[in-house]
DNA sequence: GCCGATGTATATCGTTCGCTAAACAACGAG
DNA sequence: CTCGTTGTTTAGCGAACGATATACATCGGC
């Protein structure tokens, strides 16, 4: 019943997002986003409030659309053990080929600490990625592809702290031979005690 | 042969340390800085240029007095393995009662991407903590007091890989047993194989 | 005690910040 | 075609930004 907007939602938060990823939320002005999203300044405020709800939105955009997605496909594709490695070689490649990291682990330091609100929503998004590894290191110690002695909880959050170091990592020292290491020694801890290779 | 300065350095460097620690690069004015600091602002841009030299001299001084100076105390005081223990427990405590984190690892993510100098800084000091990893690393496996079939260069990597993850996890959760289970793990992987321990 | 030199205090500089009022443009309903 | 509603454009608000020119205060050397 008014006039209709000309421009794509997803396109412009996808524009945003970027922004957002490659500087961080405090040294992205709102002229950045305009610019590259296309839009005036009075259209973005119409459309998505003010800075701090853009930027809310893109985070939940990012979250809703990576990781999620990312891990409901490895769990309904791959045995638990292949997907615990799966989504570390993941990490690991897009470490290496997308310079801007990971938007949630930039996040969770720039903006977290200030920010209940959003300091919440990535706790949260953390807990999620703790419950997948904790799912595939159970089912992965009942099928015996992992080690059952070791106590699945820890291992979950050490699989999590491992995820967040390659981030950082990645993003002052983008090795592959430093990443892959790291990644590949995180899965070793996951190998059920050899019988007859010792040394 | 003229005018003294009547602040004490340490003490200003310390109160400006402070403030990018908990804030961040960008979200610092040099009006935060100038009142934290008790410095009018052409006494600050006298003293140390402008706010991008003050941040470098930050960083600087905190890495030279937090990081070099824990490495060597503990390599001159204890044993390979306790050593690398009581590294981890460190950081650990530290993440738990200090909620700014680490500056290291906040400017990592935040400022070395875009600025080469301090992405050179940065890596260097992550090189620094990887081969004081390595060294003990390689000593305890030498001792006996760690698996000697693991390489040591990755099982470093992945120690400062827990490292920098612990730090993030802390800043967005800090929960005692979510970090405290991430590190027992990430020393449990140091373990030689037990002879008849197996479940 | 005076002078050159350096540090500090006052008062901004021009720019950019996040944000918005007001005028104009494009749609559906009647 | 008119009208009410919504989106877009133009222009600019007050505040805060990083950084400084200028004037004053305080030191050592003479």
């Amino acid at each position: 019943m008014a006039r209709p907007r000309t421009f794509d939602e997803d396109a412009v938060l996808d524009a945003a997002t970027d922004r957002f990823w490659r500087h961080g939320y405090a040294a992205t002005s709102v002229r950045d986003l305009g610019a590259a999203m296309g839009l005036a300044a009075p259209s973005l405020y119409n459309a998505f409030g003010d800075k701090h709800a853009l930027f809310t939105r893109c985070l939940d955009r990012y979250l809703d659309g990576g990781m999620r997605e990312r891990i409901r496909r490895l769990e309904a594709t791959r045995t638990a053990r292949a997907a615990i490695e799966a989504f570390l070689d993941e990490v690991v490649a897009r470490s290496l080929e997308d310079r801007r990291g990971c938007l949630l682990v930039n996040s969770a330091l720039e903006v977290a600490p200030h920010d209940p609100e959003i300091g919440t929503v990535i706790a949260e998004r953390l807990g999620e990625l703790e419950g997948f590894f904790l799912r595939c290191i159970r089912a992965a110690q009942r099928d015996g592809t992992a080690n059952p002695a070791h106590r699945a909880h820890d291992l979950a959050r050490l699989l999590l702290t491992t995820v967040l170091g390659l981030r950082v990592l990645a993003r002052a020292r983008p090795e592959p031979a430093v990443l892959r290491g790291a990644a590949r020694q995180a899965l070793a801890l996951l190998d059920p005690p050899a019988k007859g290779q010792d040394r």
